[in-house]
DNA sequence: AGGAATATATTTAGCTTGTATCTAAATTAC
DNA sequence: GTAATTTAGATACAAGCTAAATATATTCCT
């Protein structure tokens, strides 16, 4: 007939009760019952009730009374002291390159207390190989952070395909359509790990809103413009993914230029270099070198950079006419020099859109990823904390 | 502290079970007690709770047992039937346009039962008059239906400027910034009425996946593209708007062709065709005179249909790569006649695109905004109906 | 040091809403 | 007319919440 809703029953009234005192204590360093009243509207019996429920759980922990004199000393029967579990579990969270994977553990406050990255031995190599390399570097990821799989709680994992909703992999143009399915399964099989798929530019949109330039900003986009050129999109604090996952891919977006629209600004910065001239021109047109002579007063250099601000300008400017987002982030492998594109890009916004956004550079480098991945996995656990087993 | 959270109350329970069983009976022509049961999950007892609860308030009504034979005879005690109470209250939906507002009631089910326009009498009028007017529409349409101002539910109304997720009108751009404020507070003030502000083309996505070519689409973007051109964009199901609500406000967007980038395909066909000539460049160059000579095989109209064409096409594969939707619907004034432009559009797709989406014409013609604000009108129904009063 | 004031903790009673189970009612089929 | 079948209604009970009364631990003041 339809696919029932489950009814709602009491025992819903304590997981919603339950999941907002866990929101809260995880928010704060320490929480009193007190505390969790006012912020909850909770009674006393109620909160008491769930804590208890919470530390049977092992999401929360219940703090000794502190034997030192308290530094502003409060009146009255001292308040039993909650406090979250932040080793409760750990989430792991992937950066599948083309090249190189790195994994990092985090615990449940979003700490990296682990990291470590493996490369492929080469681009063709065969699935089966590459989840071993992607697998090496979870564990010994874990074992710098001291723990061991059975502890992990949810993976994140960003590749550079797109990925739906669902973390599936659409589009068979690639080679990943085969691989990633593998990846979950994989994972599933070896340790038991709920495998998060996500495209990595969609990542890097989680990671900037998090711990990036983009904190808060509910409507942000972030450009992971390095070699390649995508866009994580978030709208109203939630990630754009379209139909078939390939929103904020701009593979052909690009009309005008005759570039290849999927390239990215170290891309550009080559190709134009190799091309145009300047005193580099004899030795090899990498992207920093153009940077460095830019910044060094090359005028050749510099006209590219200006070419660049230019189409970046007229990405964000198609971007903030469809979207409207508050800020456009520049993230990817360049983000560090890419300040120098920011006067130009931003001069030129006000002509092409009657919506600039606000545009900034990455500050989390070639971490964007793993980060987007940890907070990533860590949503997941939020979510499904209550339903979430947790090994000793 | 913090906002803090309703808690959870036994209440909360009836509430999201009563919601439930409220959204399968609107969903059914009659239910029994049994049918929900399976639908909900609920057991008999909480479902003739729950709906004599909604008896109650209004919502729903019992129906007599049936004196003529069913049917399809059943065995055992006849159940008691019950149905949404599609007249327990009526929504309004308002376009209101530069020149002209109109007005449509529609009961709880969606059924339009009264229409009504009334034009400004100048383009400059004070907002006092302009309220005014659209006043007199909304009350000739709930006459023309019947009913009067107390039954109203909630009022869509539909303008062309951006308005953010809160139904505000943030951009001081142009005189509705000074007009909409106005317009929620008066009809508040004058009937009560609670006021929902959208962007015409947003209310064009609602109609359209409601009642239109994308229903049930998830991702659809409707280009409304008369004279103006405005795209609603809906991801997963949710309306964009972006930080100003100026998603979907294309107003530059075009960089590449010299033409004003907010013309619809109308104002597009009178421009090319009144500067580029055919058989009828003596006469006033219209729109529709453009699309009948095409239709009549005039080589000069259409040249100028396939540069639509391919302007369109550009557009929609700009939003393709941002926002991969499933479908995108051409609608507004000249959506009849736009079903011409479809292959040219479709053909040049995968040049532009990686992920070319179908396209479709819109079959709501002019009543595209109001279908959608009638939408937009009941989703706010459907979502606080065990909060709101019924007159009457 | 001892009592008052204060803040927190715990207990008890009662309300709402749900499930589960049993009995009653109304209809069809033979 | 009786059995089978389906739905309705009633009773008992469990989960979770509130509210109010009582108990406990600490600081402040004399």
């Amino acid at each position: 007939m339809m696919p029932h809703a489950a009814a709602a029953t009491p025992q819903l009234l304590r997981r919603v009760n339950a999941q907002a005192v866990l929101r809260h204590i995880r928010g704060a360093d320490v929480a009193t019952g007190t505390e969790l009243m006012a912020l909850t509207g909770l009674t006393r019996a109620s909160v008491i009730a769930v804590c208890e429920d919470l530390i049977g759980r092992g999401w929360i922990v219940e703090l000794d009374q502190p034997r030192t004199v308290p530094a502003n000393p409060r009146k009255g029967r001292p308040a039993r002291r909650f406090a979250f579990n932040r080793e409760a579990g750990f989430v792991l969270g992937l950066d599948i390159g083309a090249a190189t994977t790195t994994a990092a553990v985090a615990d449940l406050r979003g700490t990296v207390i682990g990291r470590s990255s493996e490369s492929f031995r080469a681009a063709d190599i065969p699935a089966q190989e590459r989840i071993g390399v992607i697998d090496l570097a979870c564990r010994q990821a874990l074992e710098a952070a001291g723990t061991d799989p059975g502890t992990v709680l949810a993976v994140g994992a960003g590749i550079a395909a797109p990925v739906d909703r669902d973390g599936n992999v659409l589009v068979t143009q690639r080679f990943w359509s085969l691989f990633d399915v593998g990846l979950r399964s994989a994972l599933k099989d070896l340790h038991g790990w709920t495998v998060l798929l996500e495209n990595d530019a969609n990542l890097a949109a989680l990671g900037e809103r998090w711990r990036g330039s983009g904190a808060g900003v509910d409507d942000l986009v972030v450009l992971l413009a390095g070699e390649r050129l995508g866009a994580g999109v978030m709208e109203s604090g939630r990630l754009l993914h379209g139909r078939g996952g390939a929103a904020g891919e701009m593979g052909y977006l690009d009309m005008v230029e005759g570039v290849g629209s999927s390239d990215g600004i170290a891309a550009l910065a080559r190709q134009w270099s190799a091309a145009g001239g300047g005193p580099s021109a004899g030795g090899p047109a990498s992207a920093p070198r153009v940077f460095e002579d830019a910044a060094a007063g090359d005028a050749a250099a510099l006209a590219i950079l200006d070419r660049i601000s230019e189409r970046m300008a007229r990405v964000i400017a198609s971007i903030a006419s469809l979207i409207n987002p508050e800020q456009v982030v520049i993230g990817g492998a360049v983000a560090e020099s890419a300040g120098a594109l920011l006067p130009g890009i931003t001069a030129r916004l006000p002509r092409f859109t009657a919506t600039p956004p606000r545009v900034t550079v990455s500050p989390l480098g070639d971490k964007i990823v793993t980060v987007g991945a940890i907070r990533h996995a860590l949503d997941f656990v939020e979510a499904n904390a209550l339903e979430l087993e947790l090994a000793g």
